[in-house]
RNA sequence: GGAGAGGUACCCAAGCGGUCAACGGGGGCAGACUGUAAAUCUGCUGGUGAUACCUUCGGAGGUUCGAAUCCUCCCCUCUCCA
């Protein structure tokens, strides 16, 4: 049921897009959809291979879920197919091929993570494997032939790689064509993307156009810097919140944010109102309040959003114990030797996984990062005697305890 | 098909017979300063119970007391010509 006014929902749904390609034809779209009363199909595209999915997808999942309150349906397709290609957006140029049980295994985990924040019973998953790995070699030719070369190259990824003399695989031509036939197999009226994704969507108007169906309307939505404030947010970058993660790491890696990137993260990442938006944007403008303040305000809230509220609680009140008043966490990992012994530091150390070589241990050791009941530690031939309960710090967030076995 | 250039650590990039576990930059880690912010300064950034040894410079062989460096074959990339 689809009550909502189209221009109502037009003026919902434009909130926080960077770009809609059109945003006339997508109120015509909403127009025609009231009327019929038929639900739009909203298409977004993901990665078989990642399914650790972080608060910067969910800047576009959030938008799915406003499509799915207005009464429309989504589709989350998982690009196993294309998958295979690899999107020359990313660095990586060729991915390994998925078994099917791989795709699987991942398309299970992508729904655990992604109905934290879409409604289930409004949501379809879908693989482009189903209608992809069925063209046949005549299908494909033909679809290759709608789209040229001068058009393919003018994609900046690819012509700065041309320029550079870096190398292009025809195959990767024929990821955007494949992600456009995606459309055209779904008769997808509406395409969610961030906005690095532009050039592969507008393929996809072209490509419907070419199967003469009406072109699918392109939302492209901000990407999200990751923890480092630079580069986009993304598994691989190792800069990223995941929202599987415990309360305690998404708290703290919030918290690790600059200041620059506070209100892109109110923005993008929570639900705050507009008018705590204005607020927000107000303070941070203002010398008088620590900018930290919001930042805990804002990793209260997405512990809460991914977790509860409760869970947002104590990952606050354990920031503040452990680093903000230095403290010693409560619930550390522990490590037992036998009473009594003598154990090396570097093999406590690497025992309780808190380093992944001895030689990395040293370095710590000779840089003052390792900590036992808060003495530093130099020696990194010391010997530490099993008597009681220790202990151990490595550099600000990793820690062990060292407790004495009886038996 | 022909001619040339090139493949070095997470990335970029020096090195072109020993002093090379490999300059420099980026990134990362750690220390100081802090607000687990930024900026800045400093150290580290293959492995090993370690003044030594082991494995690394596209791959496989070879020359040499000794190779990232020289030779042979192979693989890959780029540029120009056809």
């Amino acid at each position: 049921m689809i009550e909502i006014k189209p221009k109502k929902q037009l003026e919902i749904l434009k909130r926080g897009t960077v770009e809609i390609i059109s945003e006339e034809e997508l109120l015509a779209k909403l127009e025609k959809s009231y009327q019929n009363q038929v639900p739009l199909k909203i298409k977004q595209g993901f990665d078989p291979t990642a399914p650790d999915l972080h608060i910067g997808h969910c800047v576009s999942l959030r938008k799915l879920k406003q499509f799915q309150e207005l009464g429309h349906q989504v589709i989350f397709l998982i690009g196993d197919f294309t998958g295979m290609i690899g999107d020359p957006t990313d660095r990586d140029s060729m991915r390994k091929r998925l078994t099917r049980e791989e795709v699987q295994k991942n398309a299970e985990t992508y729904k655990k993570q992604i109905f934290k924040v879409l409604d289930p019973q409004k949501t379809v998953i879908d693989f482009n494997s189903r209608w992809s790995s069925k063209l046949t070699p005549e299908e494909i030719l033909n679809l290759t032939s709608h789209y040229t070369v001068a058009r393919m190259i003018e994609r900046d990824d690819f012509s700065n790689r041309f320029k550079d003399g870096k190398p292009i695989s025809i195959l990767e031509f024929l990821y955007p064509l494949f992600q456009g036939y995606d459309s055209v197999a779904l008769k997808a009226d509406v395409e969610l993307g961030g906005t690095d994704q532009k050039f592969n969507l507008i393929v996809s108007r072209t490509i419907q156009k070419e199967y003469s169906q009406e072109p699918e309307v392109l939302m492209l939505m901000p990407l999200l810097e990751g923890t480092d404030g630079v580069q986009k947010m993304s598994k691989s970058l190792d800069n990223y919140i995941g929202i599987t993660e415990p309360p305690n790491e998404i708290y703290g890696k919030t918290m690790s944010i600059s200041d620059e990137m506070i209100y892109k993260y109110f923005e993008l990442a929570t639900e705050a109102p507009e008018a705590r938006l204005k607020e927000i944007k107000k303070i941070l403008a203002s010398d008088d309040t620590n900018p930290m303040e919001l930042k805990k305000e804002l990793a209260w809230l997405l512990v809460r959003t991914y977790h509860s509220q409760e869970e947002a609680d104590k990952a606050q009140a354990y920031f503040k114990e452990v680093f903000q008043k230095g403290e010693m966490p409560e619930n550390m990992k522990e490590i037992s030797y036998p009473k009594g012994e003598k154990v090396w530091i570097i093999k406590i150390l690497s025992d309780g996984d808190l380093v992944s070589s001895n030689s990395e241990a040293r370095q710590l050791i000779k840089s003052g990062a390792v900590k036992i009941e808060n003495e530093k530690i130099l020696d990194e031939n010391a010997e530490i005697p099993i008597n009681e309960k220790t202990m151990i710090k490595v550099g600000k967030r990793r820690f062990l305890t060292v407790v004495p076995s009886t038996d």
